[in-house]
DNA sequence: GCAGGCTGCTTGCAATTGCAAGCAGGGCGA
DNA sequence: TCGCCCTGCTTGCAATTGCAAGCAGCCTGC
């Protein structure tokens, strides 16, 4: 299944070694892959694993994540609310032991929606107890907002 | 050299894994790989190529880009921190009453922080950063360690 | 007891990656 | 004309990915 768009990760580096004025072998030597296999990854011949994307993206002097977009393999800029469990990981300011209180109340309220959202169906995952319990434990919200 | 860090990558995968609460079957087929490679992935005997770890990452509900952060072949890229109370706010999947909550809850643990300093941790060492918003946004130095 | 479900792990095996070696052709100087 | 160096491409082949099938252990019910 070619959910990677070779054809155009290919000709994108292809564009990006001749803006780099690179010779197909330079720019094989730069980035630690050899010049036939490059030549079939910018004809997109072949998927280039992570590691050799990673390689040509430095060699390339481009952001990896540049690379990765245009195979199709990392969202533009991802915002959709995917991010929120990434923003807490990320998060520098607090430890992992509150990360993962708060992730546990992230589930605890996703896991509420889903069962309010979805009425009756096959659920391989009946509800825990235990671990709502504890997160609430964790999470224990004073509910008087402003 | 092996520039893909495969044991943290699988032990991360793993982590969330169990955090989702997923069994390795059921991770493995939300994500569409087979149950024993991703067995292996977690124990960081093979390196997923960039197309399993994209599905990986969805099927987690984790942004591809802590993945791949996390397999040391993107470079961490910190603009969050702020970023959390935006994606809090942001997040479609939570209603207005959760996302105060995890705020409020996420103030809380900041507080903390602030009040213990020095005290507790001797692990993770943050910057103690007291105007957050404006902090976040000035690049932060990451402990180049791995 | 023991059947059926779950958990994760091990084992061959096809398909793919990625490379060394070699090929075709275009310039350019002697 | 012949070398020589450059450009990119083709061709086997080892190593690796990723999977189907099967195994062992642990519960829970009968």
């Amino acid at each position: 299944m070619a959910s990677l768009n070779v054809g155009s990760l290919g000709e994108y580096i292809r564009e990006q070694r001749r803006h780099a004025q690179y010779s197909l072998r330079q720019l094989a030597d730069a980035a630690g892959v050899s010049n036939p296999y490059l030549s079939q990854i910018e004809r997109g011949l072949r998927k280039p694993s992570a590691e050799i994307l990673q390689q040509i993206a430095k060699a390339l002097r481009i952001s990896a994540e540049t690379l990765y977009v245009q195979a199709g393999i990392l969202e533009e800029r991802e915002e959709h609310g995917l991010g929120l469990r990434t923003a807490i990981l990320a998060d520098p300011l607090i430890n992992e032991r509150q990360k993962q209180a708060l992730l546990a109340v992230y589930d605890t309220f996703l896991k509420e929606n889903d069962v309010q959202q979805q009425a009756g169906d096959a659920n391989t995952d009946p509800d825990e107890p235990q671990t709502l319990e504890e997160n609430a434990q964790k999470g224990r919200i004073s509910d008087g907002d402003r």
